[in-house]
DNA sequence: ACAACGTACAACCATCTGGTTGTATGTTGG
DNA sequence: CCAACATACAACCAGATGGTTGTACGTTGT
């Protein structure tokens, strides 16, 4: 993974590791909102909130319009879903893992594939 | 959402906002290692590691088998599908947005369905 | 015109974070 | 047995984080 992957991934998740922002984040998803707005719905001043909604920008996960003497925030879904990604991707290395366990089960027991249906303990990997 | 379920999200993004501590994840996701061996891949020492581990593990995204002397890490594949439902549901927050510009389409334009279906410069919120 | 509003940013502060070294304790191989 | 190994954890430190207040400046409504 590129270097600045890596970047874009530690401030997409440390955007998203304050309960705040997460909660900014869902009302401008669902959308526009004016910084004061969003001030307005929490206990601390327009400063901190100020902050918060720019670590998201900086992040990408919101963009900023401005209109008069507002600016109006909008939660980009593009970057939510590039996020996911990163998610499916860590999966996908799981999947691999139980992958490379039935390679090592078969080599080790290589007659009959359809004994054993049942007491299946570990979850299906193509499950979801 | 509940209290602690705020607080498990925090603990899941702070724990995935550091490199290390994903690539770590990425490790013991494919297979399960001892937390010297993981040490013995990143140019810090080992207590640094130890605390990275620490660190997913209070969030749940890995756990930790004694064996002997080693403690071999292996990562929760549920715990990081759990993050990725978080974010799936910032995507539906997002899909309602679109739902309710489409409403107040309509509602100003409540003639015809099938015009004009080309021009569609915003992406398609049933796509994925 | 001007007061009120919305935004931006700097300075400050307590706490958290990510690293270090050092020490203690349990495990293993020869 | 005991030296080497693996882990755990405390103490410490520099820098980042999340909050505060204060100041400055453009915009708007009356």
């Amino acid at each position: 993974m590129s270097e600045t992957e890596e970047d874009r991934a530690d401030a997409w998740f440390h955007a998203l590791s304050d309960r705040t922002r997460r909660d900014i984040l869902r009302r401008v998803l669902s959308g526009e909102h004016s910084v004061s707005a969003l001030a307005r719905s929490y206990d601390m001043s327009f400063a901190a909130v100020q902050k918060h909604v720019a670590v998201l920008e900086r992040a990408g996960l919101l963009t900023k319009r401005r209109q008069g003497r507002e600016a109006l925030a909008s939660g980009d879904v593009e970057a939510v879903r590039s996020v996911g990604a990163m998610l499916t991707d860590l999966e996908d290395l799981w999947r691999g893992r139980i992958s490379r366990m039935d390679e090592l089960f078969a080599e080790h027991q290589p007659q009959d594939h359809e004994q054993d249906q049942e007491h299946d303990d570990r979850p299906d990997p193509t499950d979801r």
